[in-house]
DNA sequence: CTTGATATATGCATTCTGCATACATATAAA
DNA sequence: TTTATATGTATGCAGAATGCATATATCAAG
């Protein structure tokens, strides 16, 4: 069985860089924690329908809708028509890929200053932990891009990514 | 400086779990994500003020008083006058105890679901990594309360949790 | 006893969300 | 082609949670 201890610090560094990167990405693209989220994951898949970023998001269709408005409203997101006239592609906008760009440099920066006081060894044995544990919480595709809908792409390429292989090895 | 990679895999484990943790806990309490942690919080640390409560939840005053109406208004929260009578003490009810007990045994859930693939040599190394990422992250008695707001103290006595011990050595 | 600080409570507005529904388009069947 | 069903988007409406400004009660110091 796993140790009471560890457990409980996995649970708070969770809750705890979980705020700060919340804090962070929430206060560069306004309109909630989805904001952020959903520059990121348009920049990852442009073109990609409302209904798949919901999913994605784990937001119901209309919130999303919503968000969407709001995104759109503040010139970061644009809606193009698609063959299928039913579906709408989503798009960033100049402005929009700027403001994705602030977020995820926001975010290094909170992950960075977390990971200071680790040696480049240290940080190696922490990688390969990691990606025990990310593995072992993926479920599926959806539960994926969920999982990464905050991350850089450039920095975990597909097949590396322990979140994609969990998937693929399903 | 820090590995890109590690530092995303760092912000997708943090989001992904505290996903798990919120979605798990908030069913447990209702009233939204600080439901729970104000069960735990005051668990912890029975008659204290609403006051301190808010700057452990990180929420307004107002919010607050409304958190621990619906909380009361539940059966879980009491408030019982103080010697100071401007202030009310917190306190658990009978049923809110056994609310709290059922939260903290979620999160345990998650947490040794997410840790399940490791041995326990390798949840020792994770273990003292995340006792250093604790101890950066802190920044005083606030921001201490506020990372342990779902902690389960018992897993993790005062003098051997880092959160409190880099408040100690400041 | 007066003044200022502290702790709680409440009126009001805002933000974000989901559900139910309406509408347009696509797909498949008759 | 026509009809029926499924899919994707948008909107009306209501509810939950929150913050700001403010009111009230109590304490502490002079």
């Amino acid at each position: 069985m796993t140790d009471d201890r560890t457990a409980n610090l996995l649970g708070a560094l969770a809750l705890a860089l979980t705020d700060r990167l919340i804090e962070e990405t929430e206060t560069r693209a306004k309109h909630g924690a989805a904001a952020p989220a959903a520059l990121v994951s348009i920049g990852v898949a442009p073109g990609e329908p409302i209904d798949r970023l919901a999913r994605t998001l784990a937001l119901s269709h209309s919130a999303t809708v919503r968000l969407i408005d709001r995104l759109a409203a503040d010139g970061l997101v644009a809606r193009r028509s698609l063959r299928d006239g039913r579906a709408v592609g989503l798009h960033l906008t100049r402005a929009g890929a700027t403001r994705r760009k602030a977020i995820l440099e926001g975010r290094r920066r909170v992950l960075d200053e977390a990971l200071a006081p680790l040696s480049a060894k240290q940080q190696n044995s922490l990688t390969t932990l990691m990606e025990s544990l990310l593995g072992r919480i993926t479920s599926g595709r959806q539960s994926a891009d969920h999982i990464c809908r905050l991350c850089d792409e450039d920095a975990c390429p597909q097949d590396s990514c322990p979140v994609e292989c969990a998937v693929s090895a399903e």
